[in-house]
DNA sequence: CTGGGTCACATCATATACAAAGTGCACCGT
DNA sequence: ACGGTGCACTTTGTATATGATGTGACCCAG
């Protein structure tokens, strides 16, 4: 009667969440080679369900598969980022919309705890989460679930490069400042101005994030991709 | 130093677009087993390649796939159609207002060549097919390839309804109204008006299709997902 | 040296065969 | 009629073999 066990997914699942946290969290580099043979031996499965998560993964845009070739950490170009962050900051603006009339103290106070928590945390792993959890709770009462998980995919795609990001640059500063504005604007209910301060965070993080990817391609052989 | 040829792409690849039109166009119906064994000999491949192209095929939101089930057309509820339209809209509306102070007599050209075409044709895959080249048509010049790719995958999951939709209303008729109306707004620049109409067009095509579906379900038993 | 061609090796892609596990259904005895 | 049992079918995963493809080292000619 109780909801069963998690059931021991199938191992293409555990495969792909394994690799994808690995990628997510920066353990291998981009354009690194993920070679069918050593993920087999790693999770003690055969390359089959190591096909079949690689595949996954492509799609979600983490890996991409060159025929023949094998599959590698995807890489990002500037003008993806900036793509990828224009898309998150159009559904981002238009959920807050939905989600603005609808927010109580609840949310507020959870928003501003995220917030606090970022803000006191070193640890990098720690800050990225925090940082979601605080943008999503903006628009958590949009009751959208879908437009959520969508922001999510595309959040991972750019995740390892904000890590970047954080390590090399006053953004996180910047980031936590622009943060309170928009939880400001908010709290008053204020939509244009919190569309504007969230259009404005993200446009501006779309901009250090392909100075960032620029300058690293610098250092890499032409035709990474 | 001619284009290579096609290069007979990967099997994966060949069955999973095989499959994908088959469920697209609905020859495959929703809810419908797609077997690993029928699929591998139809294409003349053994199962591995075909698994890899139905998960690929899930990751589109195409099929479902239920572990230790198989896989199966995937469905779509009310909600989720509702909300796949409210992505739509918002992307779309977006990429209009970045297109529409480059749009120029060509694009003017183009868009009404395709309304056309739509209007004389009786097919009803025909008619998709100019519906889709009216809506990209109309944000060609925003430049955002990958923002129209993604809207491409969000309208593969809801084509097989609209094609419902279009059997079975006067959907066609008033979409058809709709294009002309946005497009007269087009032509004057008016993105206020544009943005309105082609919300006002995605809003009205959701609530048509929740309500197909929604009648569609009626007839199936529950649980069907 | 240097450019080009060749070859061996690593890896990928797919096939085949088979074992294990889960689902659903039919059958059977009560 | 009804509840349990077992079987058949399917999926999932392993093991292994084979062909195809790309990579890089090596060698030879100029």
């Amino acid at each position: 009667m109780t909801p069963r066990e998690p059931v021991e997914r199938l191992s293409v699942d555990a495969v792909a969440d394994a690799v994808r946290a690995d990628i997510l969290r920066g353990t291998i580099a981009v354009g690194e080679a993920l070679r069918q043979e050593t993920l087999a031996q790693r999770f003690g499965v055969s390359h089959i369900p190591v096909r079949e998560a690689l595949r996954q993964l492509a799609a979600e845009g983490l890996v991409s598969i060159r025929p023949n070739r094998g599959a590698v950490v995807a890489s990002l170009s500037p003008d993806e980022a900036t793509e990828l962050l224009e898309i998150r900051c159009t559904l981002e603006t238009q959920l807050v919309r939905w989600a603005l009339p609808q927010a109580d103290a609840d949310i507020h106070a959870r928003a501003a705890a995220s917030l606090d928590l970022s803000e006191r945390t070193a640890d990098v792993d720690r800050w990225m989460e925090h940082n979601w959890t605080f943008h999503s709770t903006l628009y958590e009462r949009a009751g959208r679930p879908r437009m959520v998980s969508m922001i999510r995919t595309l959040n991972n795609q750019i995740d390892r490069f904000i890590r970047v990001l954080l390590s090399r640059s006053d953004y996180r500063y910047r980031a936590q400042e622009e943060h309170r504005a928009i939880l400001a604007a908010y709290r008053l209910g204020n939509e244009v101005a919190v569309c504007s301060l969230l259009g404005q965070h993200l446009l501006d993080t779309s901009k250090q994030l392909a100075a960032v990817i620029e300058q690293g391609n610098a250092g890499l052989p032409p035709g990474g991709r």
